[in-house]
DNA sequence: CAAACTTTCTGGTAATACCAATTCAGGGAA
DNA sequence: TTCCCTGAATTGGTATTACCAGAAAGTTTG
């Protein structure tokens, strides 16, 4: 059978199939899918194939074969596959101040002396960067990626740069982020030597505060050029978010 | 062929083979792998296996299949392009020790009564999955998810849950997950409602406390279940770093 | 020499058989 | 009755074999 069309893949055209199935909610998660044999009858494809396909959802993460048993609804598709889309650039800096701020004080603890050495030397590219106005930010994304790596943890560096990465793909956070970039550019390499001080002294509680208080400081940049162009609705918002954190938190 | 032991999926072995061969740079991006029968025939098992396995690489983006020519290599498995494929499942969980912490303790200052309710039903829920042993984790990761969405940060919910769905991306992580799960059930729900109640009581530092505190049992667990299937190596290095971490915080 | 044909790989699918783990109904024992 | 155990039925795991279709290389033919 199925010898007459020339699909190539016809795995893939069934995993489609069960992956719509899946969608439409008659496979909960938990639920027990047909057996490989019935689903073969049903969909008139031999057990190879069907197998093919449910391999195809269990290398995703979707279903779990149980031997003698069954392949079980892991989880749904269309849930959380693609990170971020209207992140904004608040709530992106916000993420970036706690979880780069754990990075940051993880890395102090575990960083060699060349990873001191590169970052002394990003701080230094950095500074030269924000000398002429039209320079790139790319010493200063290698900074953070620096630190990340340091903490000698794939997911945690894979964390950071995607954060840094998604600041663009948005134009008018990429814009707003520009803009707040040129108002206050002297503090940064203060806030970046802070950094660069906690780490050389393999101090994890001060790399973290330094980290926070850069981020922190990016954070009220962004609110500052928000103002002229956003809702000072959003800018309240997260204003009083924070006093809440840290009142809370002291 | 093969009779001897009872893998359960030969061909995830088979795939993390390939992916070795692919890793050691054997196999560079645009070259072809062997053909199905010769792979069949070099690691000694059947074609369908064989087929399993490529497609397991290519559901992942690292081949791709042409009829009748063969399987091109189309990425490598190491560095950068899609996040984490060989995040390893202690560098994982170290990273949402850190991660989930802090979303917890902007979670306590920021959730809501229903927050709180969703939460406190999650927990509840469980307990009741943990009654079985061969029960799904859904309750956990909505658990989890729940309180990265209290803090009204997509960025910080997108983050938690993708480093969730990452422990299924690699079948040894998984394994591994499974394994830990069975050997401590009993502590994590006493986990979880510590969580719970610093959530309840809107104390940031106690929950991110309570957070750390549950994941640094999961690495316990973690590390605990490796000791019979990988080298003591990487437990001992994951330990000295853990110590290291801890003494420089303290 | 170039175009067309032919052989030979290579993947795509089907069908079948048997093993192993799981499930569950049924029967025997306490 | 209740509990436990056994064994058949179910289900996934692999292996084999066979044949089809697309692609590539080799050969013949104009």
């Amino acid at each position: 059978m199925a010898t007459g069309k020339s699909h190539d893949r016809l795995y893939q055209d069934l995993a489609r199939s069960l992956l719509g199935e899946l969608a439409s909610g008659r496979y909960p998660v938990g639920s027990r899918l047909p057996a490989e044999r019935d689903l073969a009858l049903r969909y008139e494809v031999s057990r190879p194939t069907v197998r093919e396909a449910i391999i195809a959802l269990e290398v995703q993460g979707l279903v779990e074969v149980k031997i003698g048993s069954g392949a079980y609804v892991k989880r749904l598709p269309g849930e959380n596959d693609r990170p971020g889309f209207n992140v904004t650039a608040f709530e992106l800096t916000e993420a970036r101040l706690l979880f780069e701020g754990e990075a940051a004080a993880l890395a102090a603890t575990q960083m060699t002396d060349e990873d001191l050495a590169e970052i002394e030397q990003l701080v230094q590219q950095i500074a030269e960067e924000n000398q002429n106005p039209n320079g790139t930010e790319s010493a200063d994304r290698e900074f953070h990626l620096a630190i990340a790596r340091a903490t000698r943890n794939v997911a945690v560096y894979n964390t950071v740069a995607q954060l840094w990465d998604l600041r663009g793909t948005s134009p008018e956070a990429a814009l707003l982020h520009e803009k707040a970039r040129h108002a206050n550019i002297k503090p940064v390499v203060e806030e970046h030597t802070a950094i660069l001080d906690a780490l050389r002294a393999r101090d994890p509680n001060a790399a973290r505060a330094a980290m926070r208080a850069h981020l922190s400081a990016v954070l009220d940049g962004l609110l500052f050029a928000t103002e002229e162009r956003l809702l000072a609705e959003a800018r309240r918002a997260t204003q009083a978010k924070r006093e809440r954190y840290a009142k809370a938190t002291a």
